[in-house]
RNA sequence: GCCCCGUUCGUCUAGUUGGCCUAGGACGCAAGAUUUUCAUUCUUGAAAUCAGGGGUUCGAAUCCCCUACGGGGUACCA
């Protein structure tokens, strides 16, 4: 029995990795964090950071998915160093547009004997697999069977050179040797070890002149001098085949070291995080919103939700990795020094909805108002409501501890914007009194009269009011949120007449004394 | 079925060379405080016999074995 592994080597070389999306819809929210654990990986090591389209299968191609690869990572703030868009001395960075490259390789393993012609038909597969189904047993094509099937190995040189010359479809599979351990160093999951027995001849060439993802893959990171492999934990079962594949070309020396990482799972129940939980559940399993070109569906995505791309970037990073220590909150360019592989956790993770938000609402705490506002400002614009950009800051500013998202600032902050239109029922029942419509206008001279120029005050005219007049703190200054607000929210009474200013609410004071009647 | 990978509070996790762990933090939850409202904030609390069972050891969440459970893979998909 032989036994085949990849070896340690030495750091010493430039970090090139790679993330490599299949564009076959939107990326899903777990690949974008393998792709943050490869920028995080790379840029702590000064290394290059690349993205690569494999798009070898033309059959699940989705128009859109490579522009929303792109859309994605541009709103997060990662950049590539080299890609499809950015260019590289390593170009092209798209699989089909490589096409030509990857047969030279499957001929040379057919060459070397590592792999051979098979000219079943998908047809002839599928029958064969249901013959074993029915005797409850699993067709593998393997190097027990690979003797019964069509290929180069059952048929003699004639015969194969035959079925070439008249342009039979075949394809190329690997020729797995037999009972050989195949040992794996792993950076997250260290030393795993698999025998080529239970391994079955994948196929590495497709009939339709396509390499799949096995061949292509292998060949790229090669020819891109990729120095790590991260990537998800459902790669780990075909990691030995690419070990092998790298041996069988003669690559053992460069080849790049695995991480496989854990995944991403539903926050309820079990099972991976799929496209169905997010709706169901309530948070976005995508970036950014997706409307599937077929069917017109759409899928919520994290930037139209209201996130911010530095708290999701925050979460994702502490999803399956975890520096050490009690602290949460890391800027990129402390997680990029923090970051290391073997503080990767092994097992999948669980979604958490509360935790995303928590960090959100920190992050939104955290940024500018200025920038905030600008959130504000487009859904101002969509109301066709016109305000200075200093007045939004100003509100964005009063209203931003009480948000989880930006989609929430609207809610919270209306009322600077536009007077009420509605006055909640529950709060005019409890505290509109026969006698309110006289501290209303008593309050209206009050404001008139005086000139304010702070919140404090405002916050000391409406106090001093209060405790001369005998009246009940709580009612007074629940009636003038009523009328100001519409219910029962926002943030102080005199910061809200501060904001609006004394015409305006003056104006509210007259319209609420005018419409709610008892 | 077979193969591979996992398993510490409900969730994310700390714990990396076995003793400082009567297992720490965060989210969420509960109670209280602050507050003119809704939130925020603050304080306190409940919450994991470290999946279960065997070993090894003076001593195990940490090492070994078995079992259970979960996940992934088993395509001319990635």
């Amino acid at each position: 029995m032989g036994i085949i592994e990849n070896k340690d080597k030495d750091m010493e070389k430039q970090v090139r990795v790679r993330f490599a999306p299949s564009p076959t819809g939107p990326l899903h929210i777990g690949g974008v964090r393998t792709a943050l654990y490869n920028y995080l990986f790379a840029k702590k090591h000064n290394g290059q950071f690349i993205l690569r389209i494999e798009d070898t299968d033309q059959g699940r191609l989705v128009s859109g998915a490579e522009e929303y690869i792109i859309e994605t990572f541009d709103w997060l703030g990662i950049k590539f160093d080299e890609g499809i868009r950015e260019g590289g001395s390593f170009a092209p960075y798209r699989q089909s547009d490589r096409k030509s490259i990857y047969k030279d390789y499957a001929m040379q393993l057919v060459e070397k004997g590592w792999a051979y012609y098979a000219f079943d038909t998908p047809e002839e597969l599928e029958a064969i697999r249901k013959t074993y189904e029915l005797e409850k047993k699993n067709f593998q094509y393997d190097n027990l069977t690979r003797t019964q099937m069509r290929n180069s190995i059952s048929l003699n040189q004639t015969q194969v050179k035959e079925l070439l010359d008249k342009e039979t479809p075949y394809v190329i599979r690997f020729k797995f040797p037999e009972n050989t351990e195949i040992k794996l160093h792993d950076m997250i999951r260290k030393e795993v070890v698999m025998n080529t027995n239970i391994l079955d001849d994948k196929v590495l060439y497709k009939s339709d002149g396509m390499p799949t993802y096995h061949l292509a893959n292998v060949v790229d990171d090669h020819l891109m001098q990729i120095t790590h492999v991260i990537r998800g934990e459902e790669w780990l079962p075909s990691c030995p085949l690419h070990v092998m594949l790298y041996k069988a070309f003669g690559w053992e020396n460069t080849m790049p070291q695995f991480a496989h990482l854990p995944l991403l799972l539903k926050p309820d129940g079990n099972g991976k995080l799929s496209k169905r939980d997010g709706d169901r559940l309530g948070f976005p399993v995508f970036p950014l919103q997706w409307e599937d070109p077929k069917t017109q569906e759409i899928s919520s995505g994290y930037r139209e939700s209201g996130y911010l791309p530095k708290a999701v970037i925050n979460f994702l990073a502490l999803l399956g990795w975890n520096p050490g220590g009690e602290k949460e909150l890391f800027k990129i360019e402390e997680l990029i020094d923090l970051f290391s592989m073997e503080r990767i956790s092994k097992g999948g993770a669980k979604f958490d909805l509360e935790k995303a938000k928590w960090f959100n609402h920190q992050y939104i705490q955290m940024e500018q108002n200025q920038t905030l506002a600008k959130e504000l400002l487009k859904v101002l614009a969509e109301k066709n409501l016109n305000f200075p950009m200093e007045y939004v800051e100003k509100v964005v500013g009063q209203i931003k501890e009480r948000c989880n998202f930006t989609n929430d600032f609207w809610d919270q902050s209306y009322f600077f914007f536009i007077a009420p239109n509605n006055y909640d029922e529950k709060v005019v029942k409890k505290h509109w009194k026969a006698e309110t419509p006289t501290y209303l206008e008593q309050i209206t001279q009050l404001l008139n009269s005086n000139t304010y120029s702070t919140t404090e005050e405002i916050d000391h005219l409406l106090h001093d009011y209060i405790k001369d007049n005998d009246l009940n703190m709580g009612n007074i200054m629940n009636t003038l949120r009523l009328v100001l607000v519409g219910k029962s929210m926002g943030p102080s009474i005199s910061e809200i007449i501060f904001v609006i200013g004394k015409e305006e609410t003056l104006g509210r004071i007259g319209n609420a004394i005018k419409h709610i009647n008892i």
